[in-house]
DNA sequence: ACGGACAGATAAATCCTTTTACTTCCTAGA
DNA sequence: TCTAGGAAGTAAAAGGATTTATCTGTCCGT
């Protein structure tokens, strides 16, 4: 149990008679002219020592941490949440394809305030950062904008800042969902919106409204409600909706999560679904497989946009790259939340 | 958009005239012997130039990282998991308020071979470490026995290995779960099992099982099936149990996973949870509350789990510690899939 | 016998910070 | 006047690795 202290670079070359920088050559294999005699002398002393590489050694010479950071918004059992969780696995196997090792960063209120998320670079701590779940009111990320750091918004995009991202096509899901409902016979849908302030949550309000106006549906503004992005905001938003228009025959989802709340929501109120009232989500994460009924949602492919952001981010940092901005297709999964209105009256 | 070089304390004492001395003693608050008129100079330079130590500088002289690593399976979306999810939360929650980092471990079949897991300790790339998942087939983990590094095993334990363990008592969750049904009235019961190489899985189903003999109910082999600790294996196990056993009138499931699975799996067949078929499951995870219906489930305090595990690991790094092995009571989360048994023929 | 070329190896600088062990310079006491 | 001791500050080492520039020595050709 005694704390036997490591073995460096120095007693390697002790070891076996030879400086650092040969031992150093024959470790980096840039050992083109040492002569294999020493070679072999080198690498029995390392093996013998058990000698390993001191990481953060090997960092601060080479300037950079091989870390990236992921930054993700202070809510409670964040990575609880499957869109984030799906994000990470996809962001986690890219960087480790590319050597690179993975920090968790939560955006806690008071590192802001102090701009703790700059000094992740200033530090050395990172050579690059994705930002997921960022918001318009995150004005913390405009710190970032012309700097150097290799940084990126993830699934998401702030229109008043130019930073890099890699996204879904929020805009066309609105349309799919719209013309999925259109197609299916419906005229009276509802809306659960997550937060405004989330660009990708008003890119998809939008696009879903405007596409059910050019078919001359309106949904007036009391057909909309706000499911706080959870469960349980999903079922109250439900709930509410119901009392307002009972004739509503249909209800788009801002996400899963709220899709699921409100199926709960429905059935509630003594609904069926989707009899009474078709659901559409918006994500197709795992629990959307295993709701009652299985959900109909728009698909995003956040597997890929968690490897493309990763590259990306990766390309930033060793400057291959000035500018990113990746827009995803997705597609409509179709399941049985979704069916033909029921005859009202 | 050029890269400009980084401040270092260099550029600080040139800047304040002062030496690297006085500048580092200013900045880590051990200026009793500093002037105050060279403290403001030296502040005002930092001010004027914007520096911020290095970390990486500073954990290899301090011989400290900051880091903690997470050591997770390689299972597909692994992060999705609601249940390494929330394990995560509470341990990222309780490293921060100590200050320190967490890192993102897979445990990638190639990176065991090659003993990657203890070289993380090695090359000084963290402080300590968390592994979560783990099973009695790992055997990497023998590594750690009888080193000196701060490992601890979260929410489970292996018996072939003495190693630290912080954990909830799956024994406990047996009984609990059982005496649940035998209180309903319930003699005819299946078992859907998560795998057998993890420890409390095991735990889980022995005192389940004892208990049920206990008070005279046997569960013959084939009352029990394989949910692989997915939704759809707890769906094809409910099938097939039926399938064996078609007057079962409950089911225990080993995770809330697979207890969900199971009740879409039973629906599927026609049977209505809990009218015809009680089902138990195990965590008490989000999702349970939003099943159709709502999970009767055994509530594991994850949460303090992980607490627990940050705050033991780091008191054995810091060598406040010699040995840890926590077991954490748990409770009956009653919701509305268990009642008592339909009556048989 | 001598300059050049090349192989083999290394000293020393660098990355950045903290800490130990001095060095100065004063002042107060004897 | 001299000295002990405190105040203010600093040079240098340590922590571990990489890399540049340099140095030896050998061999070849002339």
């Amino acid at each position: 149990m005694a704390k036997r202290k490591p073995v460096s670079i120095r007693d390697v070359a002790r070891e076996s008679n030879a400086s650092l920088t040969t031992v150093s050559l024959v470790l980096n294999k840039r050992d083109g002219r040492i002569s294999s005699a020493t070679r072999e002398r080198v690498l029995k002393a390392v093996d013998k020592l058990g000698y390993v590489p001191n990481r953060l050694a090997q960092s601060l010479q080479a300037q950079k941490s091989g870390f990236l950071a992921i930054l993700v918004p202070e809510l409670r059992h964040v990575f609880a949440d499957p869109y984030f969780g799906e994000l990470i696995s996809a962001i986690e196997e890219a960087a480790n394809e590319a050597g690179y090792k993975l920090l968790l960063e939560v955006a806690h209120k008071q590192d802001i305030e102090q701009k703790r998320h700059v000094e992740l670079f200033q530090r050395r701590f990172v050579d690059g950062l994705l930002c997921l779940g960022s918001t318009n009111r995150d004005d913390f990320l405009g710190d970032f904008v012309g700097s150097d750091n290799a940084v990126i918004i993830v699934n998401n995009h702030l229109p008043a800042l130019s930073l890099n991202s890699v996204m879904c096509d929020y805009r066309q899901a609105g349309v799919l969902a719209a013309e999925h409902l259109i197609d299916l016979g419906h005229k009276d849908i509802a809306y659960i919106h997550g937060a405004a302030e989330v660009q990708t949550a008003s890119d998809l309000r939008e696009s879903f409204e405007a596409r059910l106006a050019s078919s001359g549906i309106k949904m007036p503004k009391n057909h909309a409600a706000d499911g706080l992005y959870t469960e349980a905001g999903g079922a109250a938003a439900a709930a509410q909706l119901l009392k307002t228009n009972p004739n509503i025959t249909a209800i788009m989802a801002g996400n899963d999560k709220m899709a699921i709340g409100a199926i709960a929501g429905l059935k509630n109120a003594g609904l069926s679904v989707p009899k009474d009232v078709s659901v559409v989500g918006c994500d197709d994460l795992q629990p959307s497989l295993y709701s009652d009924p299985p959900l109909t949602t728009i698909h995003t492919p956040l597997d890929e946009v968690g490897h493309r952001a990763c590259t990306a981010v990766l390309a930033l940092f060793e400057g291959k790259q000035e500018h990113v901005t990746e827009t995803l297709p997705v597609s409509l999964t179709l399941r049985n939340s979704t069916c033909g209105p029921r005859k009202i009256r």
